[in-house]
DNA sequence: CCGCTAACTTACCGTTGATAAGTTATCTGC
DNA sequence: GCAGATAACTTATCAACGGTAAGTTAGCGG
Protein backbone atom coordinates (compact mmCIF):
# COMPACT_ATOMS: atom_id res chain seq x y z
CA UNK A 1 0.00 0.00 0.00
CA UNK A 2 2.30 3.03 1.06
CA UNK A 3 4.55 3.74 -1.49
CA UNK A 4 7.93 2.92 0.09
CA UNK A 5 7.87 -0.11 2.69
CA UNK A 6 9.53 -2.62 0.91
CA UNK A 7 8.08 -5.35 3.51
CA UNK A 8 4.73 -4.12 4.29
CA UNK A 9 2.35 -7.06 4.75
CA UNK A 10 -0.90 -5.32 5.69
CA UNK A 11 -3.12 -6.29 7.81
CA UNK A 12 -3.25 -8.00 11.47
CA UNK A 13 -2.05 -11.61 11.92
CA UNK A 14 -4.43 -14.18 12.65
CA UNK A 15 -4.18 -16.02 16.00
CA UNK A 16 -1.35 -18.43 16.35
CA UNK A 17 0.82 -16.41 13.45
CA UNK A 18 2.36 -14.03 15.56
CA UNK A 19 5.78 -15.71 15.17
CA UNK A 20 5.32 -14.97 11.24
CA UNK A 21 5.26 -11.15 11.92
CA UNK A 22 8.41 -12.13 14.32
CA UNK A 23 10.66 -12.93 11.25
CA UNK A 24 9.12 -10.15 9.23
CA UNK A 25 10.66 -7.64 12.24
CA UNK A 26 13.79 -9.44 11.45
CA UNK A 27 13.98 -9.36 7.84
CA UNK A 28 12.71 -5.59 7.99
CA UNK A 29 15.59 -5.09 10.50
CA UNK A 30 17.97 -6.97 8.39
CA UNK A 31 17.35 -4.84 5.33
CA UNK A 32 17.80 -1.74 6.91
CA UNK A 33 21.25 -2.96 8.63
CA UNK A 34 22.42 -3.77 5.77
CA UNK A 35 21.15 -0.88 3.63
CA UNK A 36 21.66 1.83 6.57
CA UNK A 37 23.88 0.89 8.84
CA UNK A 38 23.27 0.01 12.66
CA UNK A 39 22.48 3.73 13.60
CA UNK A 40 19.68 3.93 10.94
CA UNK A 41 18.36 0.63 12.28
CA UNK A 42 15.90 2.25 14.90
CA UNK A 43 12.83 1.07 16.54
CA UNK A 44 10.53 3.14 14.54
CA UNK A 45 11.86 2.63 11.40
CA UNK A 46 11.54 -1.04 11.42
CA UNK A 47 7.93 -0.69 12.57
CA UNK A 48 7.30 1.71 9.66
CA UNK A 49 9.17 -1.46 6.76
CA UNK A 50 6.96 -3.95 8.38
CA UNK A 51 4.03 -1.78 8.45
CA UNK A 52 3.30 -2.26 12.12
CA UNK A 53 3.75 0.07 14.70
CA UNK A 54 6.87 0.94 16.85
CA UNK A 55 5.49 -0.58 20.42
CA UNK A 56 4.34 -3.97 18.03
CA UNK A 57 7.67 -4.83 18.11
CA UNK A 58 8.12 -5.25 21.93
CA UNK A 59 5.29 -8.22 21.38
CA UNK A 60 8.38 -10.26 20.29
CA UNK A 61 11.49 -8.86 21.08
CA UNK A 62 12.08 -7.35 24.97
CA UNK A 63 14.43 -4.76 23.69
CA UNK A 64 16.27 -3.46 20.74
CA UNK A 65 19.51 -5.05 21.90
CA UNK A 66 18.00 -8.80 21.60
CA UNK A 67 16.45 -7.76 18.46
CA UNK A 68 19.82 -7.10 16.99
CA UNK A 69 21.79 -10.45 18.96
CA UNK A 70 18.99 -12.51 17.30
CA UNK A 71 19.88 -11.08 13.59
CA UNK A 72 23.30 -11.21 13.98
CA UNK A 73 22.92 -15.15 15.27
CA UNK A 74 21.22 -15.32 11.66
CA UNK A 75 24.00 -13.94 9.63
CA UNK A 76 26.72 -15.71 12.22
CA UNK A 77 25.23 -19.01 11.26
CA UNK A 78 27.01 -18.67 7.78
CA UNK A 79 30.52 -18.31 9.79
CA UNK A 80 29.44 -21.82 12.06
CA UNK A 81 28.59 -23.44 8.86
CA UNK A 82 31.50 -22.85 7.30
CA UNK A 83 33.94 -23.27 9.96
CA UNK A 84 31.68 -26.59 10.46
CA UNK A 85 32.53 -27.41 6.65
CA UNK A 86 36.36 -26.61 7.63
CA UNK A 87 36.31 -29.38 10.05
CA UNK A 88 34.70 -32.00 8.56
CA UNK A 89 37.03 -31.41 5.44
CA UNK A 90 40.39 -30.61 6.47
CA UNK A 91 41.80 -33.08 8.40
CA UNK A 92 45.78 -31.46 8.66
CA UNK A 93 45.91 -29.60 12.12
CA UNK A 94 48.08 -26.59 10.65
CA UNK A 95 45.47 -26.24 7.84
CA UNK A 96 42.53 -26.26 9.93
CA UNK A 97 43.92 -23.37 12.13
CA UNK A 98 44.45 -21.47 8.95
CA UNK A 99 41.60 -21.59 7.51
CA UNK A 100 39.53 -20.86 9.80
CA UNK A 101 41.73 -17.83 10.29
CA UNK A 102 40.73 -16.82 6.56
CA UNK A 103 37.20 -17.93 6.99
CA UNK A 104 37.26 -15.96 9.99
CA UNK A 105 38.61 -12.96 8.34
CA UNK A 106 36.43 -13.19 4.89
CA UNK A 107 33.02 -13.46 7.27
CA UNK A 108 34.30 -10.06 9.03
CA UNK A 109 34.97 -8.04 6.06
CA UNK A 110 31.61 -9.52 4.68
CA UNK A 111 29.39 -8.43 7.27
CA UNK A 112 30.96 -5.60 9.22
CA UNK A 113 27.94 -4.34 10.65
CA UNK A 114 27.47 -7.82 12.27
CA UNK A 115 30.76 -8.19 13.40
CA UNK A 116 30.71 -4.87 14.79
CA UNK A 117 27.42 -5.14 16.98
CA UNK A 118 29.03 -8.59 17.54
CA UNK A 119 32.59 -8.34 18.69
CA UNK A 120 32.71 -4.48 18.83
CA UNK A 121 29.69 -3.88 20.65
CA UNK A 122 30.04 -0.37 22.28
CA UNK A 123 26.72 0.11 22.75
CA UNK A 124 25.85 -3.12 24.54
CA UNK A 125 27.45 -3.82 27.56
CA UNK A 126 24.71 -5.95 29.25
CA UNK A 127 24.92 -8.99 26.83
CA UNK A 128 28.42 -8.65 26.45
CA UNK A 129 28.92 -8.66 29.71
CA UNK A 130 26.72 -12.09 30.08
CA UNK A 131 28.41 -13.34 26.94
CA UNK A 132 31.59 -13.61 28.81
CA UNK A 133 30.04 -14.10 31.92
CA UNK A 134 30.23 -17.46 32.40
CA UNK A 135 31.32 -19.27 28.89
CA UNK A 136 30.28 -22.78 29.53
CA UNK A 137 26.37 -22.20 28.93
CA UNK A 138 25.47 -24.94 26.67
CA UNK A 139 22.46 -22.92 25.22
CA UNK A 140 22.93 -22.31 21.46
CA UNK A 141 19.78 -20.20 21.33
CA UNK A 142 21.14 -17.45 23.69
CA UNK A 143 21.02 -14.27 21.31
CA UNK A 144 24.55 -13.22 20.86
CA UNK A 145 26.07 -16.42 21.44
CA UNK A 146 27.14 -16.64 18.11
CA UNK A 147 30.20 -15.10 18.57
CA UNK A 148 31.21 -17.09 21.14
CA UNK A 149 30.25 -20.19 19.53
CA UNK A 150 32.98 -19.04 16.80
CA UNK A 151 35.33 -18.57 19.40
CA UNK A 152 34.87 -22.03 21.22
CA UNK A 153 35.21 -23.49 17.66
CA UNK A 154 38.94 -22.33 17.51
CA UNK A 155 39.29 -23.71 21.02
CA UNK A 156 38.31 -27.34 19.80
CA UNK A 157 40.55 -27.27 17.02
CA UNK A 158 43.80 -26.09 18.76
CA UNK A 159 43.14 -28.48 21.55
CA UNK A 160 42.41 -31.23 18.99
CA UNK A 161 45.71 -30.24 17.26
CA UNK A 162 47.54 -30.55 20.28
CA UNK A 163 46.16 -33.54 20.91
CA UNK A 164 46.91 -34.36 17.56
CA UNK A 165 51.17 -34.42 18.31
CA UNK A 166 50.97 -30.59 17.31
CA UNK A 167 53.52 -28.91 19.74
CA UNK A 168 52.11 -25.58 21.30
CA UNK A 169 54.15 -22.85 22.23
CA UNK A 170 51.75 -21.86 25.37
CA UNK A 171 48.85 -23.63 26.82
CA UNK A 172 45.72 -24.54 23.94
CA UNK A 173 43.33 -22.14 25.04
CA UNK A 174 45.87 -19.17 25.09
CA UNK A 175 46.93 -20.30 21.85
CA UNK A 176 43.10 -19.69 20.89
CA UNK A 177 42.90 -16.37 22.48
CA UNK A 178 46.64 -15.34 21.09
CA UNK A 179 44.68 -16.72 17.53
CA UNK A 180 42.00 -15.07 18.00
CA UNK A 181 42.57 -11.70 18.96
CA UNK A 182 45.48 -11.39 16.71
CA UNK A 183 42.68 -12.08 13.50
CA UNK A 184 40.37 -9.98 15.36
CA UNK A 185 42.74 -6.47 15.69
CA UNK A 186 42.83 -7.38 11.97
CA UNK A 187 39.18 -7.49 11.27
CA UNK A 188 38.29 -4.55 13.62
CA UNK A 189 40.88 -2.59 11.88
CA UNK A 190 40.00 -3.01 8.50
CA UNK A 191 36.31 -3.23 9.34
CA UNK A 192 36.91 0.34 11.47
CA UNK A 193 39.23 2.46 9.43
CA UNK A 194 38.31 1.32 6.15
CA UNK A 195 39.25 4.51 4.43
CA UNK A 196 42.53 4.39 6.28
CA UNK A 197 45.76 3.80 3.77
CA UNK A 198 46.67 0.12 4.45
CA UNK A 199 49.79 -0.63 2.87
CA UNK A 200 48.33 -3.88 1.44
CA UNK A 201 45.05 -5.55 2.73
CA UNK A 202 45.59 -9.27 1.60
CA UNK A 203 48.94 -8.46 3.02
CA UNK A 204 48.02 -7.96 6.34
CA UNK A 205 45.60 -11.14 6.73
CA UNK A 206 47.93 -13.66 5.50
CA UNK A 207 50.59 -11.97 6.88
CA UNK A 208 48.88 -11.98 10.68
CA UNK A 209 48.13 -15.30 9.82
CA UNK A 210 51.71 -16.67 9.01
CA UNK A 211 53.12 -14.50 12.14
CA UNK A 212 50.74 -16.33 14.31
CA UNK A 213 51.29 -19.72 13.18
CA UNK A 214 54.79 -18.91 13.75
CA UNK A 215 54.35 -18.07 16.87
CA UNK A 216 52.33 -20.14 18.36
CA UNK A 217 53.53 -23.74 16.90
CA UNK A 218 56.61 -24.46 18.12
CA UNK A 219 58.81 -25.00 15.99
CA UNK A 220 56.13 -23.54 12.74
CA UNK B 1 26.75 26.25 46.55
CA UNK B 2 24.69 23.50 45.43
CA UNK B 3 25.81 20.64 47.28
CA UNK B 4 26.84 17.99 45.11
CA UNK B 5 29.04 19.88 42.17
CA UNK B 6 32.80 19.20 42.57
CA UNK B 7 33.64 21.92 40.06
CA UNK B 8 31.18 24.40 39.70
CA UNK B 9 32.49 28.01 39.79
CA UNK B 10 30.06 29.94 40.02
CA UNK B 11 29.09 33.07 37.67
CA UNK B 12 29.57 33.97 34.04
CA UNK B 13 33.27 35.03 32.87
CA UNK B 14 34.70 38.20 32.20
CA UNK B 15 35.17 39.54 29.06
CA UNK B 16 37.90 37.71 27.12
CA UNK B 17 37.97 34.69 30.03
CA UNK B 18 35.76 32.65 27.98
CA UNK B 19 38.84 30.18 27.25
CA UNK B 20 38.86 29.05 30.82
CA UNK B 21 35.37 28.00 31.03
CA UNK B 22 36.12 25.52 28.00
CA UNK B 23 38.91 24.07 30.31
CA UNK B 24 36.32 23.71 33.30
CA UNK B 25 34.17 21.79 30.65
CA UNK B 26 36.57 19.45 30.19
CA UNK B 27 37.94 18.51 33.66
CA UNK B 28 34.08 18.20 34.25
CA UNK B 29 33.67 15.73 31.27
CA UNK B 30 36.63 14.01 32.26
CA UNK B 31 35.41 13.37 35.66
CA UNK B 32 32.68 12.45 34.39
CA UNK B 33 33.79 10.35 31.86
CA UNK B 34 36.20 8.52 34.86
CA UNK B 35 33.92 8.36 37.54
CA UNK B 36 30.56 6.70 35.43
CA UNK B 37 31.76 5.67 31.97
CA UNK B 38 30.96 7.38 28.67
CA UNK B 39 27.20 6.52 28.70
CA UNK B 40 26.88 8.96 31.64
CA UNK B 41 28.76 11.71 30.17
CA UNK B 42 26.10 13.46 28.37
CA UNK B 43 25.96 17.00 27.52
CA UNK B 44 23.37 17.59 30.50
CA UNK B 45 25.52 16.20 33.22
CA UNK B 46 28.55 17.56 32.06
CA UNK B 47 26.85 21.41 32.09
CA UNK B 48 25.42 20.61 35.43
CA UNK B 49 29.14 19.85 37.17
CA UNK B 50 30.24 22.70 35.47
CA UNK B 51 27.79 25.26 37.02
CA UNK B 52 26.12 26.44 33.44
CA UNK B 53 23.07 25.94 31.25
CA UNK B 54 23.97 23.25 28.55
CA UNK B 55 23.94 24.65 25.46
CA UNK B 56 26.59 26.57 26.86
CA UNK B 57 28.71 23.86 25.96
CA UNK B 58 28.13 24.64 22.45
CA UNK B 59 30.07 28.16 22.92
CA UNK B 60 33.30 26.63 23.28
CA UNK B 61 32.79 22.60 21.30
CA UNK B 62 30.65 22.58 18.22
CA UNK B 63 29.50 19.22 19.60
CA UNK B 64 29.81 16.23 21.86
CA UNK B 65 31.81 14.42 19.55
CA UNK B 66 34.58 17.31 19.39
CA UNK B 67 34.20 18.06 23.66
CA UNK B 68 35.01 13.78 23.42
CA UNK B 69 38.32 14.24 21.10
CA UNK B 70 39.85 17.12 22.38
CA UNK B 71 39.23 14.85 26.10
CA UNK B 72 40.39 11.90 24.53
CA UNK B 73 44.08 13.93 23.53
CA UNK B 74 44.54 15.26 26.41
CA UNK B 75 44.89 11.36 27.54
CA UNK B 76 46.46 10.01 24.84
CA UNK B 77 49.31 12.85 25.77
CA UNK B 78 50.38 10.89 28.43
CA UNK B 79 51.11 7.89 25.78
CA UNK B 80 52.51 10.09 23.59
CA UNK B 81 55.19 10.98 26.13
CA UNK B 82 55.62 7.71 27.40
CA UNK B 83 56.29 6.60 23.62
CA UNK B 84 58.71 9.50 23.36
CA UNK B 85 60.72 9.08 26.58
CA UNK B 86 61.39 5.37 24.79
CA UNK B 87 62.63 6.32 21.82
CA UNK B 88 64.95 8.73 23.63
CA UNK B 89 66.20 6.40 26.06
CA UNK B 90 66.28 2.94 24.28
CA UNK B 91 68.80 2.45 21.10
CA UNK B 92 68.14 -1.11 20.13
CA UNK B 93 65.51 -1.52 17.66
CA UNK B 94 63.94 -4.83 19.10
CA UNK B 95 63.82 -3.23 22.53
CA UNK B 96 61.77 0.10 21.20
CA UNK B 97 59.57 -2.00 19.65
CA UNK B 98 58.99 -4.50 22.36
CA UNK B 99 58.69 -1.41 25.00
CA UNK B 100 56.40 0.66 22.34
CA UNK B 101 53.88 -2.37 22.82
CA UNK B 102 54.24 -2.79 26.45
CA UNK B 103 53.69 1.01 26.80
CA UNK B 104 50.63 0.54 24.36
CA UNK B 105 49.06 -2.44 26.38
CA UNK B 106 49.16 -0.86 29.57
CA UNK B 107 47.95 2.48 28.40
CA UNK B 108 44.98 0.82 26.94
CA UNK B 109 44.38 -1.09 30.05
CA UNK B 110 45.12 2.41 32.29
CA UNK B 111 42.46 4.42 29.93
CA UNK B 112 39.68 1.77 28.77
CA UNK B 113 37.05 4.72 28.07
CA UNK B 114 39.83 6.70 26.07
CA UNK B 115 40.83 3.94 24.19
CA UNK B 116 37.32 2.91 23.08
CA UNK B 117 36.64 5.86 21.87
CA UNK B 118 39.35 6.74 19.75
CA UNK B 119 40.27 2.86 19.00
CA UNK B 120 36.87 1.29 18.55
CA UNK B 121 34.77 4.39 17.95
CA UNK B 122 31.52 3.15 16.36
CA UNK B 123 29.33 6.37 17.62
CA UNK B 124 31.78 9.08 15.43
CA UNK B 125 32.16 7.80 11.97
CA UNK B 126 32.67 10.92 11.03
CA UNK B 127 35.95 11.64 12.20
CA UNK B 128 37.48 8.33 12.28
CA UNK B 129 36.76 8.24 8.49
CA UNK B 130 38.74 12.11 8.49
CA UNK B 131 41.75 10.63 10.86
CA UNK B 132 42.60 7.53 8.54
CA UNK B 133 41.75 9.63 5.00
CA UNK B 134 44.34 11.32 4.71
CA UNK B 135 47.54 10.28 7.11
CA UNK B 136 50.14 13.38 6.96
CA UNK B 137 47.98 15.86 8.00
CA UNK B 138 50.44 17.77 9.83
CA UNK B 139 48.30 19.48 12.28
CA UNK B 140 48.58 18.14 15.96
CA UNK B 141 46.26 20.27 17.09
CA UNK B 142 43.26 18.55 15.46
CA UNK B 143 40.97 16.83 17.85
CA UNK B 144 41.37 13.15 17.74
CA UNK B 145 44.62 13.11 15.97
CA UNK B 146 46.16 11.16 19.52
CA UNK B 147 45.41 8.03 18.17
CA UNK B 148 47.02 8.55 14.67
CA UNK B 149 50.08 10.40 16.43
CA UNK B 150 50.81 7.03 17.97
CA UNK B 151 50.49 5.04 15.00
CA UNK B 152 52.90 7.34 13.21
CA UNK B 153 55.61 7.20 15.80
CA UNK B 154 55.49 3.51 15.77
CA UNK B 155 55.83 3.92 11.91
CA UNK B 156 58.72 5.56 12.77
CA UNK B 157 60.54 3.25 15.12
CA UNK B 158 60.25 0.19 12.79
CA UNK B 159 60.93 2.48 9.69
CA UNK B 160 64.13 3.43 11.42
CA UNK B 161 65.17 -0.06 12.92
CA UNK B 162 65.21 -1.35 9.34
CA UNK B 163 66.84 1.88 8.37
CA UNK B 164 69.31 0.72 11.36
CA UNK B 165 70.12 -3.10 9.75
CA UNK B 166 67.52 -5.14 11.53
CA UNK B 167 65.74 -7.17 8.73
CA UNK B 168 62.18 -7.05 8.29
CA UNK B 169 59.80 -10.15 7.03
CA UNK B 170 57.55 -6.99 5.52
CA UNK B 171 57.86 -3.80 3.79
CA UNK B 172 58.22 -1.68 7.10
CA UNK B 173 54.92 -0.21 7.21
CA UNK B 174 53.13 -3.51 6.83
CA UNK B 175 55.20 -4.37 9.89
CA UNK B 176 53.63 -1.54 11.88
CA UNK B 177 50.56 -2.32 10.96
CA UNK B 178 50.61 -5.40 11.56
CA UNK B 179 52.31 -5.07 14.88
CA UNK B 180 49.60 -2.10 16.00
CA UNK B 181 46.85 -4.63 15.08
CA UNK B 182 48.08 -7.47 16.99
CA UNK B 183 48.66 -5.39 20.13
CA UNK B 184 45.03 -3.42 19.03
CA UNK B 185 43.34 -7.51 19.34
CA UNK B 186 44.79 -8.15 22.85
CA UNK B 187 43.56 -4.69 24.04
CA UNK B 188 40.52 -3.73 22.97
CA UNK B 189 39.57 -7.84 23.72
CA UNK B 190 40.60 -7.55 26.92
CA UNK B 191 39.17 -4.07 27.21
CA UNK B 192 35.38 -4.73 25.52
CA UNK B 193 35.17 -8.48 27.26
CA UNK B 194 37.10 -7.82 30.93
CA UNK B 195 34.69 -10.90 32.71
CA UNK B 196 35.65 -13.02 30.09
CA UNK B 197 37.82 -15.94 31.78
CA UNK B 198 40.57 -15.24 30.00
CA UNK B 199 43.41 -17.98 30.63
CA UNK B 200 46.21 -15.54 31.42
CA UNK B 201 46.26 -12.08 31.17
CA UNK B 202 49.88 -10.87 31.26
CA UNK B 203 50.56 -13.81 28.84
CA UNK B 204 48.64 -12.87 26.26
CA UNK B 205 50.43 -9.35 26.54
CA UNK B 206 53.26 -10.57 26.70
CA UNK B 207 53.16 -14.01 24.31
CA UNK B 208 51.36 -11.62 21.28
CA UNK B 209 54.80 -9.47 21.70
CA UNK B 210 56.70 -12.64 21.40
CA UNK B 211 55.13 -13.34 18.63
CA UNK B 212 54.51 -10.39 16.86
CA UNK B 213 58.46 -9.35 17.10
CA UNK B 214 59.39 -12.85 15.89
CA UNK B 215 57.00 -12.82 13.38
CA UNK B 216 58.35 -9.49 11.64
CA UNK B 217 61.74 -9.31 12.31
CA UNK B 218 63.75 -11.43 10.18
CA UNK B 219 65.49 -14.28 11.89
CA UNK B 220 63.89 -13.32 15.30
C1' DC C 1 -23.69 -15.29 20.67
C1' DC C 2 -20.32 -14.59 24.69
C1' DG C 3 -16.13 -14.20 26.63
C1' DC C 4 -11.25 -14.88 26.45
C1' DT C 5 -7.15 -13.29 24.76
C1' DA C 6 -3.65 -12.68 20.88
C1' DA C 7 -2.47 -8.92 18.20
C1' DC C 8 -2.11 -4.31 17.79
C1' DT C 9 -2.72 1.02 18.40
C1' DT C 10 -2.68 5.59 20.58
C1' DA C 11 -0.81 8.35 23.81
C1' DC C 12 2.78 9.20 26.51
C1' DC C 13 7.27 9.11 29.42
C1' DG C 14 11.95 10.62 30.21
C1' DT C 15 16.14 11.27 27.89
C1' DT C 16 19.24 12.53 24.25
C1' DG C 17 22.05 16.01 21.12
C1' DA C 18 21.34 20.27 19.19
C1' DT C 19 19.37 25.09 17.70
C1' DA C 20 17.07 29.79 17.84
C1' DA C 21 16.29 33.67 19.96
C1' DG C 22 16.45 36.47 23.69
C1' DT C 23 19.04 38.46 27.93
C1' DT C 24 22.80 40.20 30.81
C1' DA C 25 27.18 41.97 31.84
C1' DT C 26 31.49 43.79 30.65
C1' DC C 27 34.55 46.37 27.88
C1' DT C 28 35.63 50.29 24.42
C1' DG C 29 35.32 54.83 22.40
C1' DC C 30 33.97 59.14 23.09
C1' DG D 1 29.91 58.78 32.56
C1' DC D 2 27.39 57.28 29.09
C1' DA D 3 26.25 54.60 24.53
C1' DG D 4 26.82 51.13 21.68
C1' DA D 5 29.05 46.70 20.60
C1' DT D 6 29.54 42.08 21.70
C1' DA D 7 31.18 38.09 24.71
C1' DA D 8 28.89 35.13 27.71
C1' DC D 9 25.00 32.88 28.94
C1' DT D 10 19.82 31.47 29.57
C1' DT D 11 15.16 29.93 28.40
C1' DA D 12 12.39 27.67 25.36
C1' DT D 13 12.13 24.44 22.08
C1' DC D 14 13.06 20.85 18.44
C1' DA D 15 13.02 16.16 16.51
C1' DA D 16 14.32 11.75 17.56
C1' DC D 17 15.40 7.99 20.55
C1' DG D 18 14.09 3.50 23.45
C1' DG D 19 10.53 2.02 26.08
C1' DT D 20 5.77 1.61 28.81
C1' DA D 21 0.69 1.83 30.08
C1' DA D 22 -3.59 1.40 28.83
C1' DG D 23 -6.97 0.90 25.69
C1' DT D 24 -8.94 -1.32 21.23
C1' DT D 25 -9.87 -4.74 17.67
C1' DA D 26 -10.35 -9.24 15.84
C1' DG D 27 -10.57 -14.14 15.78
C1' DC D 28 -11.41 -18.52 18.05
C1' DG D 29 -13.59 -21.97 21.47
C1' DG D 30 -17.40 -22.87 24.23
Amino acid sequence: MSAFSTAATGGRKKRGEGHTRREEILQAAKELFLEQGYEATTIRRIADRVGVSAPALYLYFPDKEQMMLALCDQTFGYLIDSIAEIESTVSDPRERIRRFGEAYLKFGLAHPDEYKLVFLGSNIPESVRKLGHKMPTNDPTRPGIGGAIVFQRLVSIIAEAEASGLALNYPADTCAELCWMAMHGVASALILKPEFPWSNRDLLGTGMLDIVMKGIIRGG
